[in-house]
RNA sequence: GCCCCCAUCGUCUAGCGGUUAGGACACGGCCCUUUCAAGGCUGAAACACGGGUUCGAUUCCCGUUGGGGGUACCA
């Protein structure tokens, strides 16, 4: 057992601890979000604890924006840890104790293989198709062979026979040869840790019992085995989960998806609905597809995991995004929708902010996003006289004019300005002109909305109120409306 | 090159030796209807291929093909 413990407050051995670990070399993307909630997750399910740290070990890609990054979409997504996050580069001290009791235990070694003698190497051994890997050439030299000027590595003594098993709780039992794996490098020749070193010490000292993380990792597991050997620790559980892949299949990449977390969020999408989606990526919980938190909490587990990959399929998001969207309160939806209107080019005063809680029902039931939202939102936003946009202006014959015109009084007289009124005035004038109701309807809606789409009509009118409703006809008839700018 | 992993409708998935192979998104039709949504009904759509094992394979085993990952003094 490694003799320095300092993460591991008291708590029972077999109280589940998970980490997610980011390398803060960008931002947090849509594949580490969903390793991220599957580890949050699995610590709810099992009553564990989730902690985070962050991998900066690579000083030259490291940025304070991307550990900023990650934290602002974890807490986004509502993935809050239960400790302050670790920075591993602030325990490269440890790292280097570590390998230092390996050396003296001759479970590791020094290599004064150069960067340049190690590019030949690899060079050559792919000119004659032989597997790349180290060949060992220090790991039985005497010390007094080391080369002058040269700080060496230290590798770890791998065993050369024999095989490494590791029984992954997704992928099942895997095992590889150990021949197939060379020494790999604890320290580098300036005496920093390697993330492959790093992590191991680290799992370990944070008593971390369960890794889940990417395939991407799952060979490098192997290797990582046998360090966990060398320094006398036992294995924790590991769980490899399938990456996610773009729409075509390929590795998810800037040009399709791979957004950072908080590019979702400009995109109009809300936390649950993201939440949600990722969820159902890679794991399922039978025909169930609307799943809330608690339910998710209560219902995952890791043996429940797929093991294929999954592709990142924008159209089934937006769809739970829609869902998720209707099932906000208006008035939150009010607060969240601010920055897209401002986006759109809208303000909303104190008489707008009324009239969007007022026709948020109607709103909210055809937007998929926020972005969607505040487009729909202009009805009520928009200062006279309203753009036309085309089909709107289409609607709008003399005929139809006419017969807007003739609506004003009845409108203007009518006792109480609410939806079945106004509907019964609107289905009179119709039956009186002799016409179906949606030859009445639709220029009315083109002359109240400026569009041919929009909510209820009546709705939109009860919100907008008579006077308005009633300037906004006037000014069709006058014929004072803009075109609107082609926007598709 | 070598090593490892994966494979059910276009996509996400259910299935865990015997099912009319289920659901969801997307797509088509119908209904509802003042438009668009939402909703309801409905249609088309899958076990990659070849061998085994078995009375019986989508399901278990082995190949092939196709994807992915690793093979760094990156993480």
């Amino acid at each position: 057992m490694p003799d320095h413990a300092s993460f591991n407050h008291g708590f029972s051995i077999m109280s589940v601890v998970v980490r997610f670990a980011p390398s803060p070399t960008g931002y947090l993307h849509i594949g580490g979000a969903r390793t991220a909630l599957f580890n949050w997750l699995y610590a709810r399910h099992t009553g564990g604890r989730y902690v985070l740290r962050i991998e900066d070990t690579d000083r030259q890609r490291s940025t304070e924006a991307a550990v900023q990054a990650i934290l602002d979409g974890l807490s986004w997504l509502g993935l809050d840890a239960d400790a302050p996050p670790v920075f591993q580069f602030a325990r490269a001290e440890r790292h280097r104790e570590v390998a230092e009791q390996l050396l003296a235990k001759g479970l590791a070694y020094r290599c004064y293989e150069t960067p340049a003698e190690a590019e030949a190497r690899r060079a050559a051994q792919q000119a004659q198709k032989l597997p790349v890997r180290y060949d060992g050439k220090w790991r039985d030299r005497d010390p007094s062979e080391a080369p002058e000027g040269v700080s060496p590595v230290i590798r770890l003594r791998a065993p050369t026979e024999g095989e490494t098993v590791i029984d992954d709780l997704v992928q099942g039992r895997v095992t590889v040869r150990n021949d197939q794996l060379d020494d790999m490098i604890l320290l580098r020749s300036d005496g920093t840790p390697t993330y492959m070193h790093s992590v191991v010490v680290d799992d370990i000292d944070m008593g971390i019992t369960h890794v889940i993380r990417g395939d991407d990792h799952l060979t490098n597991t192997f290797r990582q085995a046998q360090l966990y050997q060398a320094i006398g620790a036992a294995l924790p559980r590991f769980a490899h989960i399938p990456l996610i892949h773009g729409p075509d299949g390929a590795k998810l990449s800037k040009r399709h998806g791979a957004l950072a977390v908080t590019e979702y969020r400009e995109m109009g999408l809300l936390p649950e609905a993201v939440r949600n989606y990722l969820l159902r990526l890679g794991w399922g919980h039978g025909d169930e597809e609307i799943i809330s938190i608690d339910d998710a909490i209560a219902w995952f587990d890791i043996k429940d995991v797929g093991r294929g990959p999954s592709r990142l399929d924008m159209g089934k998001l937006e769809n739970l995004n829609a869902h998720y969207l209707r099932q906000r309160p208006n008035a939150e939806l009010l607060d969240l929708l601010d920055p897209f209107l401002a986006k759109a080019g809208l303000e909303a005063d104190a008489t707008g902010r009324a009239r969007l809680l007022a026709g948020m029902d109607g709103l909210k039931q055809r937007a998929r996003t926020l972005v969607d939202l505040a487009a729909a939102a202009a009805i009520y936003l928009r200062a006279r006289p309203l753009p036309l946009d085309a089909k709107a202006a289409g609607l709008l014959t003399d005929e139809a004019r006419d017969r807007l015109a003739s609506l004003a009084a009845p409108l203007a007289a009518l006792p109480s300005w609410d939806e079945a009124s106004l509907e019964a005035v609107c289905r009179e004038a119709a039956e009186a002109a002799g016409i179906g109701f949606g030859k009445l309807a639709q220029p009315l809606r083109a002359a109240v909305t400026g569009s041919n789409v929009s909510p209820g009509l009546f709705e939109v009118m009860r919100v907008l109120g008579r006077e308005e409703t009633l300037a906004r006809l006037a000014d069709v008839t006058a014929g004072r409306n803009p075109a609107a700018l082609a926007t598709n």
